[in-house]
DNA sequence: AAGCTCTGCTTTTTT
DNA sequence: AGCAGAGCTT
């Protein structure tokens, strides 16, 4: 594919340091690629190149991409995610950074080890922040660098006694990770920009690796990453790439805004931008545009088609969430029939919930999909339970992973799997610990057996899994109903692991990388419809896009609309989700929720919302007021409504939805 | 101390 | 519907 001017220009930069602004589609991957093989054409050692991205499918893509272009050299250029990148070199330089044998807890081991400390804390019948809010107060300002104090008292509504205790909890759950030398996602970036920032010795030693560092994404960058950009430039060339209309990721510390200042912090840079978009027709853009149009800040984009003239986007309102799902995935299997493939269809999910009708339909009608999003395979809780036993026997001081695994036994709690774990957890010789192991659990026969099992099993990934399922499989059956479907996923997982040298190796890499039941299982299929999260999707496209459930409550999310920054941010995901279609662009909705969202039926509907309104109409919605000269309707979107009002304060609509309560039932949900 | 039952609250997005 | 917490029973 040819470059256009401005891309071009981008390819060739000659200065110091570039931000390069590009808009949704504009061909920013490309742009990328194209640099990368210039720089090695001109003499550049791909070995001195540093690729960083955000998500490990964006790192993927790149890289499959640049293979095709650049051939083995593309093995040869460090390229991932910045988590990925830091705990490389950290591995590489353990000394240096004083860690030594860390391993890498996700979320699960996370919340797990807040709930302990937080039991202490906590008074009986007190209103107190959970396990998960703890974590989240305590990332957030970790990974915008502020410290916590400073966080709390600006940011948080807790009481100053509460927020002493929230102080002690966050140091004591930093002395625990430090004690079982864990590390927490935020911790791979928090002491890797930490060490380069402290010690200039390092700083030289890691900046002198790279001549040239590309970041993928730069609006998603937070403080930290920022940190870690600015230690690492000079000698070394940043060459950025970012969108701030397609920030999306304020939740986790990325401020859009540091796009804006980019040549302040950075001196001897420029900026260049991509205006031209290549992937969608003008119809899919005319409503993306409108989309930032509605909004108060002004982002200054409005996308032109290279490719003209096509569809325009269509709404399809269905009476209840699974004729919704029944007539995209019937449309997807007609288009299919009609020669299209199953990639070039792609349904957008604003949440993992929100996929599940959908899911179920592709199941039923034999659809290949993928599900990319939401809880992977690694985080479902019968792989947990395998693992635990896995890494507790890899590591007898793995508090988290013994934990987890004794509690799993009859008889055992927390109380009593702590009490055992106590007499072995500070024995440094793994000898010495493993007769502790077996003197304290000598009651215990059936509990030694499986554990010598696994002592002595082959530490061959797909091996060890196997014989670790054989071996806890009569225990895990009583635990969890549908044994059956669960004992595929392992199957699943053996197939995965072995491409993997050793079992730890495979478990932190999909720690890092979660990887959904869908997406492992069709692993080696390429022919396949993607549903999506429209995070997960931020880069990708496809033909045919199906934007499912884009009711109100949905976008914004009725979580998220407490302030401007919040709701701005879910307008800009809503751009991102129509931006994705290159030829196709369907809505649906569920037609209730339309005008229904707050006062209904549905079960959560009254805690679905902080705030509370007194008509539908007052809800925020981005999708309401669309000018009907910019759908494929008949009728505007407001009259549709109104006649939705109509139907619903009609008896035959009444009945309709009784009705359709039955075909949910037929659903088996 | 484990395990059961009742009650109240809740489902965003990712490394 | 499904989970966490509290209080009760084993």
């Amino acid at each position: 594919m040819a470059l256009n001017k401005q891309q071009q220009a981008a390819v060739n930069f000659n200065g110091e340091h570039l931000l390069l602004l590009a808009g949704a589609g504009t061909g920013k991957t490309h742009t990328i690629i194209e640099r990368i093989a210039h720089l090695i054409k001109s003499g550049v050692d791909p070995q001195r190149i540093l690729m960083l991205t955000f998500t490990r499918r964006a790192a993927k893509e790149m890289s499959d991409r640049l293979y095709s272009l650049v051939g083995d050299n593309a093995k040869l250029i460090t390229s991932g995610t910045f988590h990925y990148f830091c705990l490389l070199l950290m591995r590489r330089y353990a000394t240096m950074f004083e860690l030594q044998n860390v391993t890498i807890i996700d979320r699960d081991d996370q919340l797990q080890l807040m709930k302990m400390i937080r039991a202490d804390k906590r008074k009986k019948n007190e209103k107190f922040p959970k396990a998960s809010e703890l974590l989240s107060l305590f990332s957030y300002s970790r990974s915008k660098n502020i410290p916590p104090e400073e966080y709390l008292t600006k940011y948080s509504s807790h009481s100053d006694e509460i927020q002493k205790r929230l102080l002690q909890i966050f140091d004591e759950y930093n002395q625990k990770k430090q004690q079982n030398r864990y590390l927490d996602y935020d911790d791979i970036l928090f002491y890797f920009a930490k060490a380069l920032h402290h010690s200039a010795v390092l700083r030289n030693k890691i900046s002198s690796l790279y001549d040239y560092i590309l970041v993928d994404e730069m609006q998603d960058t937070n403080p930290l990453q920022w940190m870690i950009l600015e230690a690492l430039h000079d000698p070394a060339k940043l060459f950025c790439v970012g969108d701030d209309a397609q920030s999306i990721y304020a939740f986790r510390g990325a401020d859009f805004h540091n796009v804006h200042s980019f040549t302040k912090r950075i001196a001897n840079s420029e900026i260049l931008k991509l205006t031209e978009n290549y992937r969608s027709t003008q119809e899919i853009l005319d409503l993306a545009n409108w989309i930032l149009d509605q909004s108060p800040l002004n982002y200054d984009k409005h996308l032109s088609a290279f490719r003209g003239i096509g569809v325009k986007p269509e709404f399809k309102d269905f009476p209840n969430d699974y004729e919704e799902a029944g007539w995209v995935v019937r449309d997807i299997i007609n288009k299919h029939s009609n020669g299209n493939k199953w990639s070039d269809q792609m349904i957008l999910v604003r949440s993992a919930y929100t996929a599940r009708a959908i899911e179920g339909k592709l199941i039923e009608r034999s659809v290949p999909y993928k599900f990319i999003g939401g809880t992977g395979l690694l985080q479902s809780s019968h792989v947990k339970d395998i693992f635990a036993l896995i890494k507790a026997v890899a590591n007898h001081q793995d508090v988290l992973s013994w934990s987890r695994f004794l509690c799993l036994w009859p008889k055992i709690g927390e109380k009593t799997a702590f009490n055992h774990i106590q007499k072995f957890i500070n024995i440094h010789d793994p000898i010495k610990a493993n007769e502790i192991i077996c003197s304290t659990l000598k009651n215990r026969p059936e509990i030694l057996a499986v554990i010598k099992r696994i002592q002595n099993s082959q530490n061959i990934p797909s091996l060890i899994i196997t014989e670790t399922v054989n071996a806890m499989s009569e225990l895990l059956e009583q635990k969890y109903d549908r044994w059956e479907t669960r004992l595929k996923d392992f199957k699943i997982l053996v197939t995965l692991s072995e491409k993997y040298k050793s079992i730890h190796n495979f478990i932190e890499t999909y720690t890092l990388e979660t990887v959904s039941n869908s997406e492992a299982e069709h692993e080696d299929e390429n022919d396949f419809v993607t549903l999506i999260t429209v995070h997960s999707a931020k880069g990708t496209e496809a033909k045919v896009c199906y934007l499912i459930k884009a009711e109100p409550g949905i976008y914004p999310h009725s979580r998220s609309t407490e302030n401007t920054d919040e709701m701005e941010e879910e307008r800009r995901i809503l751009y991102v989700a129509v931006t994705r279609a290159k030829d196709l662009l369907y809505i649906t909705r569920n037609k209730a929720k339309l005008f229904n969202n707050n006062f209904g039926n549905s079960f959560f509907a009254r805690h679905n919302n902080n705030n509370f309104y007194n008509t539908p109409q007052e809800q925020p919605y981005f999708l309401r007021d669309i000018p009907a000269s910019l759908i494929k309707s008949e009728s505007s979107v407001a009259e549709k409504i109104e006649n939705l009002e109509d139907n619903y304060n009609n008896s035959n609509y009444q009945n309709f939805r009784k009705k359709s309560i039955i075909i949910d039932d037929d659903w088996g949900f």
